[in-house]
DNA sequence: AATGAATGAGGATTCATTCAT
DNA sequence: CATGAATGAATCCTCATTCAT
């Protein structure tokens, strides 16, 4: 049986993850400006110096982290959404892949909503690819409510509209979590959104 | 006859107000961190020193520029919905009165939603005066929402959850005109959210 | 009379001085990469930010610390040239121009012999104005030369060699005395490097 | 048969003068403070670590790469100056061995202008070794002219301040060809330098 | 012997705040 | 009251050196 070396070469790859994680964490509770590379490198717990043998700088770190989750996100809403076939299950799918994924992801969901909308509020110059991908789900809304509509499954009303309205609402149940501020019986604020729009949208019988 | 020479400068109390107009703007531009003190008295037309004679750090300026208009939209809002009867109207002016003070104040919204909701989101400490100024409203809207279920003129839904999805919808018509994302129909996105929300929890006819 | 009020306001011209010549000497005796901003700053008696208001880099510092005695050099070469007539008096007036002005600028023409003709040698790209301040002398020792050949008073050899054999013989009676190998015996080295520059120009007899 | 393995691997040996060769051309380029020990890894083609196993510092490979050349360079001038006889001949060999040297040992010369010389001017402490060698040369020159003195071959000068007459002169034609400014003529710096000398040197006939 | 990941001291620059005028 | 020059703590990033593999 080999002796259990202690693994000085934890796997640059695990590395880089493991910065990662340690980022998104100080990120989400302190914000960018807030955050001194120290604080990242102490939670890491690596000297700040390796941390530029990963990235090569702050920034980089930052979009990194938050680019990461992002697109794995995405994906998941996608397969998600993709896996059920009505409407209201697609919407469904939508608010809790979001909701899912904010037991796992607390702090890539805490950035988001505490800086990167910020960033586009204060009309940043963003990272393309970032911005891409966060617009990208309401795209998929977009067509999905389009295709509803066709199918008169439900009111002629503009697919953009219903497709940022969900997302509204979907935003305000994840800041609502994060804050603490949701009722313990767990899901029934989401169920209330969700039965909300059903009812709004569903076609004149 | 008294020999008051007409006082060109600017009374005290208009400085402060003219400091807190400069603040905001700034800040509204560059958010809180990339924000120099010398952007401030810059765009203030005074100098640097002199804004410590009228606060005692660049974060009293932050609160003071952004709660001062925080308790406006305060007051307004309860003006308004006190000033209509029915529930859609009172509804409909909480909407109103947001959108309209984006007009006017632009700046104090764009902090609004870059900052402080992100502040909320990372659980900092707060000043307990602004976090109130910031829930008040919704809790009248809670009421309001309570008293027209008490009248069985909508469903009988949680009044706090109708609350805060106004509220998200709001947000979410107020962020777009910032980003100029709304469509230059003006008035639709309101009206369709505030639609969607008169269907969703008229009472069961 | 008028209490002695200590001058804070050191005369905002005679500060920026003030940092040069301590830049100069920190600079001569250390180099550029060996010189950090604090010996500078503390060299000249204030603080490091305030380095700061008057340069906005080191390099700013460095370059202007020593562009300014490189132009009163040049000036005064060109005026005392100027004041005599033979070409013998000239090329004395290049040579002691330079010696005299070791007595009070040694800072300078260590910063010059020990950097900026390495910088030259190594091709780094530099200031077109320091650049064409160090050669301006030695094309009026060219134009000088050639003039006095013209005038058949020195042989016809190349002007230009010329000029620069002075100026390397110039440069090596600073570089001793700089460091210290001189005589003591004083300007007999200056002397002889004239006295033979003479004989092998002088025109064939 | 010994199964001695042609190792592929450089002689440890060779190993050394390959990195000093390596370091050499990095020194020459960029000047000491602005070479990292990455690049010299880099350009050698081996590891950074190595480095260290060969030297002890960064300040220790520059030193050696230095004075490695510079004693060759020493030698190389005893030679050629011993090979010949008159002193016009010793003295046109002292510069044609520094010209030639050029060719094949630019960066070290551009190490000895740009640098070398500088740590001179500002009173660096230097390896008594290497000062030993660099005004070896000088030494030699200095004896040179004192026995032509003597034999009276040459006017009753000083003969130190004719050997670092010589030097100045010969620094200058190399600096000039670094620099890229010498004439495309060739040699005709050097004769004229020579020719100068000469002519001044003489004893009056 | 060779490697190259990890380290952390060191340095340039910024900026909120103070205070002498 | 108003000013703005001065300050120095704070922060990002670099790189010579070490050491486990």
């Amino acid at each position: 049986m080999p002796p259990i070396r202690p693994r000085r070469k934890d796997l640059p790859e695990n590395r880089r993850a493991c910065i990662l994680n340690a980022a998104r964490c100080v990120f989400a509770r302190q914000g960018y400006s807030e955050t001194i590379v120290d604080d990242i490198a102490g939670q890491a717990g690596i000297a700040k110096g390796t941390l530029y043998l990963y990235f090569k700088s702050k920034e980089e770190i930052y979009l990194a982290a938050f680019t990461d989750d992002a697109r794995k996100l995405e994906e998941l809403t996608r397969e998600r959404m993709n896996a059920v076939n009505s409407w209201q299950d697609k919407l469904k799918a939508y608010v809790y892949v979001r909701l899912d994924y904010l037991e796992t992801h607390q702090d890539f969901l805490r950035i988001y909503l505490a800086e990167i909308r910020s960033m586009m509020v204060r009309g940043m110059r963003m990272n393309a690819d970032l911005f891409h991908c966060i617009r990208e789900s309401e795209g998929h809304l977009t067509q999905m409510f389009a295709a509803a509509i066709a199918k008169k499954e439900i009111r002629p009303i503009d697919p953009e509209l219903a497709a940022v309205t969900l997302s509204d609402l979907t935003r305000g149940l994840i800041e609502r979590r994060l804050l603490g501020w949701s009722r313990p019986t767990g899901r029934s604020d989401a169920e209330f959104a969700l039965d909300l729009l059903c009812r709004a949208l569903a076609a004149d019988s």
